[in-house]
RNA sequence: GGAGGGAUAGCGAAGUGGUCAAACGCGGCAGACUGUAAAUCUGUUCCUUCGGGUUCCAUGGUUCAAAUCCAUGUCCCUCCA
């Protein structure tokens, strides 16, 4: 299905905005949380209940796609949404992510990425117009351009040549799309140097996506610090009829930190993963439902939460399926977690709107930072 | 009745004279997790007032030194009658 965005209103105070992203049938506001769904499923939760928790689009990954089931399959079966059975929008990620964390620096040529399967161990080759033609195949809503995506560690030279990289393959991603129904989004990188991404930003801006990804973010223990002037020094130079996406982004103050920087959509592993582990985010920050002092905790893991799993379900019970490792529970904190980023998102679209979304900070970050112990 | 094997920290299991407060696994306790090689990874797990104290079934012995060697006892297992 072909998207359509629309900007709805710009904060007075800071860069943050409201936005709408319409299909044909609905629409979703931005900001928004995309739950990340690598292989065609966000983990434990059935398409229900990514609706039940206000999920729009979700994300999934065209490496692991390509790899198992292959695209070949996923297309036979009528594409990406038919083949899980979700109605709502998809985005697929290039592959971009694996190159950081699959391939070794060598491995990456001007053509292309070699990688070994982590599968099987299989030699592999993606290349911009690769990524571009299993996207087409998986029909997704939004492709991604194939790009490199360095450690925070990495070097002004290297982030240089990189940024440069990403630029001709942004090009290449281009001139091999050729789907009308699928959006396609640019990538800026260069680090935390305002330069490069000043340059990455323009540059891929000539080329004209529909939508404007920032990447390279959060990597191997970046400095909040950098991470946030890398939301600013990008926006500042991107067109304000786009998508904004920061990639990989999911901590709840990372998420307002980069709305006010002008950021629409964010995804990020962190709420199913730290389901997976135990972990439920709550107003007054992460609690880790292992913890012994819950084992005859009968309360909500979140008081004003009023989600499925907080409705219906006590920190004492959750607690007991995680340790007894049972997949419901991971399965009741992913619906959690995922509903408390989904809120979050839709409170900040409201703070925008009455022009308050600094205030909102303040207040949200009081009672996060205050932490679960600190708060009982 | 006869022959043999065994008893080690919460559990399983290494260790067979000093480098042993004792490998490793599980369980327990806690921490990490940001475009998912992630139901994963890391730390910790006898007591302690951090000086040290008390351990390897029990008791006695050999030795400068014992979880490790010897004797006796208790319990468990296997095989033969």
């Amino acid at each position: 299905m072909r998207l359509k965005y629309e900007l709805l209103k710009k904060d007075t105070k800071t860069n943050a905005r409201v936005g709408i992203i319409k299909t044909n049938d609905c629409s979703f506001k931005t900001p928004m949380f995309m739950p990340v769904g690598t292989q065609a499923t966000v983990k434990t939760l059935s398409p229900e209940e990514l609706k039940e928790v206000n999920s729009g689009i979700i994300l999934a990954n065209t490496y692991h796609l390509w790899l198992r089931p292959g695209e070949d399959i996923v297309n036979k079966a009528g594409g990406l949404h038919k083949f899980m059975n979700y109605d709502r929008p998809i985005l697929t990620d290039s592959g971009g992510f694996q190159v950081f964390s699959l391939a070794k620096p060598k491995d990456i040529t001007e053509e292309g990425v070699k990688f070994k399967s982590h599968i099987n161990g299989d030699n592999l080759f993606l290349t911009p117009e690769k990524s571009i033609e299993i996207q087409n195949k998986l029909d997704s809503d939004i492709a991604m351009c194939f790009d490199e995506c360095p450690p925070a560690s990495a070097d002004y030279d290297y982030l240089k040549n990189s940024v440069d990289r990403t630029l001709r393959w942004a090009k290449r991603c281009k001139d091999a799309h050729n789907n009308s129904n699928q959006m396609l989004f640019g990538i800026v990188q260069g680090g935390p140097h305002k330069e490069l991404r000043k340059h990455s930003a323009l540059e891929t801006v000539k080329i004209n996506f529909d939508g404007y990804a920032i990447g390279g973010v959060a990597n191997d223990n970046e400095s909040k610090e950098d991470m946030y002037k890398a939301f600013e020094y990008s926006t500042e130079f991107l067109p304000e009829d786009k998508i904004r996406y920061a990639m990989g982004i999911g901590d709840p103050i990372d998420i307002i930190e980069g709305v006010i920087r002008g950021i629409d959509i964010f995804d990020c592993v962190l709420p199913t993963r730290l389901a997976r582990h135990g972990n439920a985010l709550t107003t007054y920050g992460k609690l880790n439902v292992k913890n012994q002092k819950y084992k005859d905790d009968f309360s909500a893991l979140d008081a004003k939460c009023n989600c499925y799993t907080c409705k219906n379900y006590t920190k004492a019970y959750i607690r007991h399926l995680i340790v007894a490792n049972e997949t419901f529970g991971a399965r009741l904190l992913s619906i959690h977690n995922i509903n408390f980023l989904t809120n979050l998102c839709t409170n900040l679209q409201t703070a925008i709107e009455n022009n308050n979304v600094l205030e909102f900070r303040d207040k949200f970050l009081e009672e996060y930072k205050r932490g679960v112990n600190n708060h009982e």
